[in-house]
DNA sequence: GTCTATATAGGGATAGAC
DNA sequence: GTCTATCCCTATATAGAC
């Protein structure tokens, strides 16, 4: 199911030595913004490869010359998703997490958010497509941010109370940031950050405030 | 595309007297449950006709019967939801809003939500199906719960720093709870409860404690 | 690199028997 | 109320020409 087209390139060139993430006005990088678009929009699952082809002016069958499968443009911005999340996650210790160092890993990743939002409400938006991904490809190494979370609010010997209060925190800044582009459509984005950071903060101070 | 079968009885039979809500055992209501069930595993789009009726013991077509169509089903779980959301948000006045009334609905809503929790988290990872869903039926007297909170936060004459403390609250809830099933299966419902509702109301103090 | 044409599969939906 | 059979459509993906 994730077959390789035999005479196409591989569908992560190593050429591109992780450079995933610039703007590049390759064909490739162009398919890869429309998808972002179209998967935002309409979901993953009701997005043709023929819309996106398209928009783009070519036919359906080019993109297999690019990716190897549909899947497959869904895993290489899952990929770039995950070059922006080791930025902020990196240096978690599961075993080892409390109510502050919470709070600087979100403070990193709200700039992360706000930076790249449109990869994260892409996201937000196709949870379900991503666990498929999840399911079908679990390399140990791949270290996944959603699993990452999972073990850090599962870990039992925290008290339930700070577990909570991190759970609050991160649906804080996902909501909060996932709804900015609609509802703070005139708002600077560095007001934005520090309005979250602070709601982020009052959440896991470590006593209940008054 | 809504079109009713011409045999069989309303999508929406007026002898349930809006009785949706309990767990009768009519093949209808156990059609709903399972596609409550696959819609939040699999996703909308993800889950055919033919995979409801296999689980249920019948033939695709059987569907047709109980149900105009698909969309059909998704509007009848969305109407459930209509009706716990109604409970928590009566009242509200997207004009007249303020960080304690926002916090009295909060709270509200948690219960609700707790009560209902399969219903939110199906809707939570099928936003894009909703979306479309409120494109095509965009009756008035809808009064549709996302574009309630949409007139709230959008609502220029509130302080932007409270417009976010919303934001953040309801996100907050949301994502905590959601969460909850995965990360604090333990947790007895009350005091989750309780936990989240803190936490609310920590995000939606007038000033910022300390 | 992009095309046309096609293989193959599965989806939603309807008709009509039982 | 449920069945079988079928229609029609669109999707992903491939083959091979240019």
């Amino acid at each position: 199911m994730v077959k390789m087209s035999p005479t196409g390139p591989d569908s992560r060139p190593e050429t591109d030595s992780g450079n995933v993430l610039a703007e590049e006005n390759t064909t490739r990088e162009r398919i890869l913004d429309i998808a972002l678009e179209l998967f935002t929009e309409q979901g993953y699952e009701k997005t043709s490869l023929r819309q996106i082809a398209e928009r783009l002016g070519f036919s359906k069958a080019a993109i297999y010359y690019h990716f190897a499968s549909k899947e497959d443009i869904l895993i290489e911005l899952h990929l770039r998703l995950h070059e922006f999340g080791r930025g902020a996650l990196s240096g978690i210790d599961p075993g080892d997490m409390s109510l502050e160092r919470a709070a600087e890993i979100l403070d990193r990743l709200i700039d992360q958010i706000l930076g790249h939002r449109a990869l994260f409400v892409l996201f937000e938006r196709n949870q379900v497509a991503l666990d498929e991904l999840h399911r079908q490809r679990h390399d140990a190494a791949h270290q996944d941010v959603e699993s990452l979370f999972q073990q850090v609010l599962s870990n039992s010997e925290m008290a339930v109370r700070d577990r909570v209060r991190m759970a609050c925190a991160l649906g804080a800044v996902m909501g909060a940031l996932v709804l900015s582009e609609k509802m703070f459509p005139d708002v600077a984005t560095a007001e934005l950050a520090s309005l979250v950071r602070d709601a982020s903060h009052d959440l896991l101070k470590p006593l209940a405030p008054l």
